[in-house]
DNA sequence: GATGAATGAGTCTTCATTCAT
DNA sequence: CATGAATGAAGACTCATTCAT
């Protein structure tokens, strides 16, 4: 009967602070990159002791997970795309709602590189995201086969190609090429993508690839 | 006073210094990467004393500007490959001796991608190794385009999303996943490239992209 | 108003408090020593909030010195020992009553060492516990100079250099070297400790010490 | 022909510099004892900047053993004590050596038993130290005993109770009892660990220990 | 040309203790 | 009585760069 739940006003401004820290954390990660972020950084950020930071987080690198966990679930989000009934749109849905959340955060994406090649646990967690986004490119691309109309082609490598164009373009036209990132810069990046993804997957040619094994 | 004689001692032990200090720069930055390689461990491999380091490189950044300097030949040198009479063929050398300059120094690679991320300097020499291999590839779209056999596309954004490709599967095959460094995975590699850029480039389907300003 | 009741039940739950607190820091300080036994590891233990240690003990170093009381006593009443006939038998039972104790608790007596150094309240209580052992030796030996059958010597340092053997011998066996706490290990340890303690006190030689005054 | 051995004005300095930090280093540990010496507070005490102290030690442990080095040859000379005609003058005079070299660096030894505590390299350096006092005991105690003036005592172990017991006292009036350190006190000292050990080894009664397997 | 000693800024992490609830 | 969030001081170690020799 007694109820625990009624949020203390302790448990309110614990969370208050949490909330701070992990916005700090986003914020200074977002602006100085994964390495030249500091605890100090953040927690300036955040307006606490300098101690409180390793109430939340375990250390840096966990911080930086907690940060891109929400990141990583607006992505997932956005792979939910809506199954368009015209092929060329939903390829562009698709990448326009992915392009989307890189523009949102390009100085997360280029911090995760950036961790991914410093610290084995971030590169684990880039190869968690990745895998989703690839496995459901494969997981297409096998399906349109089983209809008949995409050629025989290996879907998990090519999948892994397409992601990784996707990906790299992305990432040095919106997060290197600042310039880029205008709505225009968008648009472009879609329409290119678009237009390679459809030709790849669909495209047919008079002259199909020589015997198998070169 | 006979101090023009062009083979001077001094000069001589000098190049030969030059050479070990290079040569060792490029060991380290192998081996540890950007961030990891320091100057000491970069003189103690070339046996000299830790200024030495700073006779002949202005500073870190320099000191890898400089070994990569010939790995960027080698990309350029990689990409005068011969002309086919085959299309397939054509993309599949070229994409052969990208790789493979890929797989000749992967740890390179790895350090020229920490080393654009930490360092300004550093992300301009990437961009015009880069450019170099786009515009070749924009070249190569606008010449078939002329030709007729390539449909109507934006040749340097499609170059660039080609390229993006071929860098970042490249990167997180052969770099990253060291596991894929063998030569059947290099062939997978060529393979899947080649036919995503042959379909890319010269596939056709029955449905074209819509209006152009969707 | 009937607030006098012997058993207040709040009272009863601080004692359960207590009790489980100061077991807890016991088995911490035992395990990890002075300074590795933290307060969160103690809280932790006992299962209570951070902040209620410091409702029962005024610091760390005051639980210590809760803690290390109990052991005190131990040591105190393993000097009550037997008063046996035989010289040789009274000299063995103590030593083996006082090295029991140390055996009992070596994790306890590292952390003694280690507080004492750290902390002077610790130095403190170490040196009062100590006095009372080296009282009681004093006291025999000055008894059995009375009777005659130890020699002329001065029994308050003699009896310092002979606790001093008793403690320092026993703790680098028995807490130190953990591979002698085996019960061979200490009856050689009692052995050795008797034999010298014996022959030092009742022990004659042809040759008595010079002439007081060197 | 070329003489490369005089030192250099470079090489000088650098001597010099070692020479100070190290001289710091063992005033800091002397003083602070081996947890509470920072590195900051010995490169002050030196007048060197924060990072030359990593340019002469590995790190604090190898400073402190370093600077116990010292002590320990200190130590060891002490034992090559002349051999006296005498035995109670040989046991004399070698622990009044032993006792002099515990009253030079009282903070260092008291630093030394804190070290050991704390960092494993430093238990290490402690027993080895302490192993080559209690073999030089047990030598002497096993060549008395094969002349035939010392009783059947386990040589080893009894070597072992009388060097804790030398230690210990030693440790526990001069290091920790500040007030003992007073000539005086060292002459009593030397006296009473002179009396029970000479006791202890040739002293005689008419009861010897019990059967063998107590 | 070569040396190598010296610099000193920069950062993460732990933990005893307090105090508002 | 009990809680647990918050504090903040304290400290070891690395390394690019300089400069007197």
């Amino acid at each position: 009967m007694t109820d625990d739940r009624p949020p203390n006003k302790r448990q309110m401004q614990a969370a208050a602070t949490r909330e701070r820290m992990l916005h700090a954390a986003r914020e200074v990660f977002e602006q100085r990159g994964y390495r030249a972020a500091t605890v100090g950084a953040i927690t300036s950020a955040a307006d606490t002791a300098h101690g409180t930071f390793y109430l939340y987080f375990k250390n840096k690198d966990d911080a930086f997970a907690q940060v891109m966990t929400s990141v990583g679930t607006e992505l997932r989000d956005a792979q939910r795309s809506d199954p368009a009934n015209d092929r060329w749109q939903g390829i562009e849905s698709a990448l326009r709602a992915f392009l989307d959340v890189f523009v949102r955060h390009p100085g997360l994406w280029r911090a995760l590189l950036e961790g991914m090649l410093l610290s084995p646990a971030i590169e684990q967690m880039w190869l968690e995201i990745r895998a989703r986004f690839v496995d459901q490119l494969a997981g297409g691309l096998e399906r349109e086969q089983g209809r008949g109309v995409v050629r025989a082609l290996d879907t998990r490598q090519t999948a892994l190609a397409m992601a990784s164009m996707a990906e790299w373009y992305s990432f040095t036209h919106l997060v290197l090429g600042a310039e880029h990132s205008t709505d225009k810069g968008i648009d472009v990046a879609v329409e290119t993508l678009t237009d390679v993804w459809y030709h790849a997957a669909y495209g047919t040619t008079d002259r199909t690839r020589p015997a198998a094994s070169s």
